[in-house]
DNA sequence: CATGAATGAGACTTCATTCAT
DNA sequence: AATGAATGAAGTCTCATTCAT
């Protein structure tokens, strides 16, 4: 990489971690362009040499940091022998809610955004710059497991969607309890999701069913 | 009421039923005061005479239009005659539901925020206006069944949690699926939840209990 | 007088006291009619049935607070029996600074304006409610002193000038010094001040001659 | 000085030019930011480039404005080869009363703010940028006076009270009378003032005796 | 590539004044 | 006489974006 080339990044690299820092302290709403070249200590027109405006620093940055994570938590599961796909997702949650509790300033940023479409952004992101294939990857794990699943893919949403959504409430705002209040009924509620969307042919419990059950629920509606 | 004191009320409803108009259609960010108070038909001043700002107007709305769909969903109910806490409850999500598909703006407006905070600010708007103890009445059904819950309101907060934020996801970018797909799904998913928290002396899932079994899923942290 | 003619008068001085309130504490520039009305205690439109605007207002509280200044400062001067012109004069001009240095806010709002123009004004507002010729009476005093002066008007001027102006910078900044410091140099400067207008006819110094010895200062314009 | 540098000082020259010019007519309070931005033909945004409100761009003129005119004072008096600090201090007063008087509008801008804070504040100026020492220059001339005079600091506080604040009543409202007739008398006052600060061992007139003849006039405080 | 002075549209907010009650 | 809701003109200030250097 040449000297020119060095500098280039280097720029780059200012606006994404100063972008960072104020949009996690001062809020997105609240942080002008103005601030973010003052503090990266480059020029106004530099910015839009590289961005095309602040939502695109900040979506950048959200697929960036929520790849990291999941990268992160995947890197602490290899090392950590787990075996069991149940007791892996719970490895892998687990620390993603570690780190969550510890930068909660980072979980106020991707925030509610750590939902499916950001995901599977983290996913593609990790697929395009370093060919790392993160959902087959959990698919590989789902293999190995003795346990049959419906429909993996809105298994993982589902699950996602409740961790995120409810560890966003403990966290920040300790609202209804706190995290380690509420991290056993979460890990207890993962458990009978991973039930509900596991196979079963003689039980009656497959999808096709499903939809009789809940139906049958309602005399009107 | 005086004509005047009606006046007033007029003005009032107007900015709110113009503001969600417009936060639903262009979005918080893209609404100016200026905006509102145009399509109002009021002047400006007039706005600064009952909101502080923009976003006092949007947290008023939020409370009122959530508390809303609780309250309409509830009246609903009564008029089902459904028995039984888990039939009562499906029928309770797939009311909201139902609604929030028919007016997904709706949902994009109250989206995320359909959390834990702003659903206790709507029970709180209820009980001040109509008296009427929302949670109270949640718990009254809790009553009636025959199966006991540990922690009624964390139970009540992880359903809430799940249901907005899937909800969110398929409603509004059919993402993964859309919602008439998810649906069954999701109430499979709440039955099981409801397992999980329900309270039973002999089978250890008690929530003392619940930490030594989360814990043992890893061999280190 | 009347019940409603009592209530007027109460809304009224009402309005000048808490303007009075207002103005030394947060200024004339920051403090709006709606302060004043609503610390008075009565509806916006009152205001305008007594006053044009705030600077009416603020006005007639000048006008009025510098008559009251010196009017008690007369008053004072009569209780004490001092004698002889020089000695009433420094009576008078301590009396008010002592007044000033108290209630430094009040110093501050009549402040620079307690000129020639307001205090012809405070002059007027006594003859005009009280029927008491205010300079008619300081003309009486020099009228009894065994000195004559020339221009009475101009050396009044020139003391009052020099007495508000100095004390205002010593009591508000205490800039150079502090009034207690300057004080002294005050008084032996209206001393010299009195000679340079005392009448006297061997000496040159009248009038018509001082145009001639200022005008030698230079030799050139 | 490049041609960025200098199109910046134009802009900047252009605003004070016009800001002078509008303070000056219209006076402070019916200048807006808007006004000056049109007349000096530059962006409204421009304006906060150089200065934070309309309050700054004042303060930095009143200084500015009245460290010309005393730079200006002084530069005449060089060329007048007046000598003798009593001739050499009416010469710098009736400069700058013509030219107060010439220029009223100045007179009425920088008004009774030509007090001891702004006076000190434009020493500094000159001070910072042309390394003039006003103040000592002042203390050069009474060194070579064959007088010596108590408090030099006080004696020129006395005169430049006094002097501004009468001639902006005589300048501006000709009250009590127009400067042409108060000036004999003031510089006949200025004459006093002189002799009252003027060192004299044998005389008592020193500060400290002087506590005690002032306090002498009163028989009671 | 990089800069940063200049822009100017437009957001926000205040507040003196009116007028129907 | 008294009220106070409503007004809307007028002001302040911000900030994304451009473009000549």
């Amino acid at each position: 990489m040449g000297k020119l080339e060095l500098n280039k990044m280097r720029k780059k690299s200012a606006l994404y971690n100063t972008a960072f820092e104020l949009f996690t302290t001062k809020g997105l709403a609240k942080t002008t362009i103005s601030d973010i070249v003052e503090n990266a200590g480059v020029a106004k027109g530099t910015f839009y040499l590289y961005f095309k405006d602040k939502y695109d620093i900040r979506n950048k940055l959200i697929s960036h940091k929520a790849g990291e994570l999941f990268s992160q938590a995947r890197d602490a599961l290899e090392q950590a022998h787990v075996t069991g796909f149940t007791a892996q997702l719970h490895f892998l949650v687990d620390n993603i809610l570690d780190r969550l509790e510890t930068e909660s300033d980072l979980l106020g940023f991707i925030s509610k955004n750590l939902s499916w479409g950001v995901f599977k952004d983290a996913f593609q992101e990790q697929a395009d710059e370093d060919d790392f294939p993160f959902f087959q990857e959990y698919l590989n794990l789902l293999d190995q497991s003795d346990v049959q699943y419906d429909s993996p893919e809105l298994l993982l949403f589902t699950i996602i969607e409740l961790v995120s959504s409810t560890s966003y409430s403990c966290i920040l705002h300790s609202q209804p309890v706190c995290l380690a209040e509420y991290r056993p009924y979460l890990h207890k509620t993962i458990d009978c999701i991973l039930q509900a969307f596991a196979h079963t042919d003689e039980s009656g419990l497959s999808a096709a069913n499903m939809n009789v059950i809940s139906d049958k629920h309602f005399d009107q509606n």
